[in-house]
DNA sequence: CACACTTATTGCCGACCCGA
DNA sequence: TCGGGTCGGCAATAAGTGTG
């Protein structure tokens, strides 16, 4: 454990333990999150699969704040407010609240929560080697399973879909993933689901793309229990006729 | 083993904010 | 103004640790 002062408090010192330093690398890799993922990430270094309490994540990120690690905005939205963590907490600059790219990446944060408590490790995704190719938003890596993860909250053009179907099938053809997860709200979901159903290269991949509404119309992703279809990382495993790619030891991040 | 003490976690309450 | 949601203070509880 290691012992920070709190700066103007005369005296005043915050432990921040080596579940605290794993919060902090959760947040290089994520960068913002509401309170209702620091719930479920708090949650998976418990090794429980519950989030923890509301009040056990506000308290975290409270005692973190008087540490200078993390900071907070609370813009009045529903999910808690929104935390990041400090150059000194992270090592990366602090995120800009007002780029609009902000709600989809605390969408994304509150996935990686999902998947970190369902025993996954999350990594962001490469960016494209080549013309054609296309990013994900995140990559949630099993035991001998990676699965990308995309956040859909705005529904794309036929044609863009089209083009990221086609980048899909060519990395399942790699072995670059085994499969791919669209998390989406009502209207995306709808959006998705057709462009699968139309484009050949859509109708190529459906059978690798599990398709999911979670978020509502604002992306935000409130629950109190890991969804059904999130099979954890270690029943997957059991299921997997894969090598490992990652041993049982590895980090959760 | 019994007991005191510490630490982590939770639920409850009141305060506050915001939109209908 | 009302209701829903969040936040921080507080007390209760559970689990872990040290001591006689």
């Amino acid at each position: 454990m290691l012992l920070v002062g709190v700066d103007g408090w005369s005296g005043r010192t915050v432990w921040v333990t080596d579940r605290d330093r794993s919060m902090f690398e959760w947040f290089s890799i994520v960068r913002i999150a509401d309170v209702q993922s620091v719930r479920w990430v708090l949650a998976a270094l418990n090794g429980v699969d519950r989030p923890v309490s509301v009040r056990r994540a506000q308290s975290w990120c409270a005692r973190m704040e008087a540490a200078g690690l993390v900071e907070r905005a609370q813009l009045g939205g529903r999910g808690g407010a929104l935390v990041w963590g400090t150059y000194a907490g992270t090592g990366v600059t602090r995120p800009n609240l007002h780029r609009q790219t902000t709600r989809h990446e605390v969408a994304v944060a509150a996935a990686s929560a999902r998947y970190a408590t369902a025993g996954y490790a999350w990594q962001r995704d490469e960016k494209p080697a080549h013309v054609g190719g296309h990013q994900a938003d995140g990559v949630a890596l099993g035991f001998g399973w990676v699965e990308l993860v995309e956040v859909e909250l705005t529904p794309k053009r036929l044609p863009r879909y089209a083009a990221i179907f086609a980048a899909y099938r060519r990395r399942l053809d790699l072995g670059e993933a085994d499969s791919i997860s669209y998390l989406c709200n009502k209207e995306s979901e709808r959006a998705v689901r057709a462009a699968l159903g139309e484009l050949p290269a859509g109708r190529s991949i459906a059978p690798q793309v599990g398709v999911r509404s979670m978020y509502d119309r604002t992306g935000i992703w409130v629950d109190e229990t890991l969804p059904t279809w999130m099979m954890t990382a270690r029943d997957r495993a059991q299921r997997s006729t894969r090598r490992p790619r990652r041993s049982s030891s590895a980090a959760l991040f």
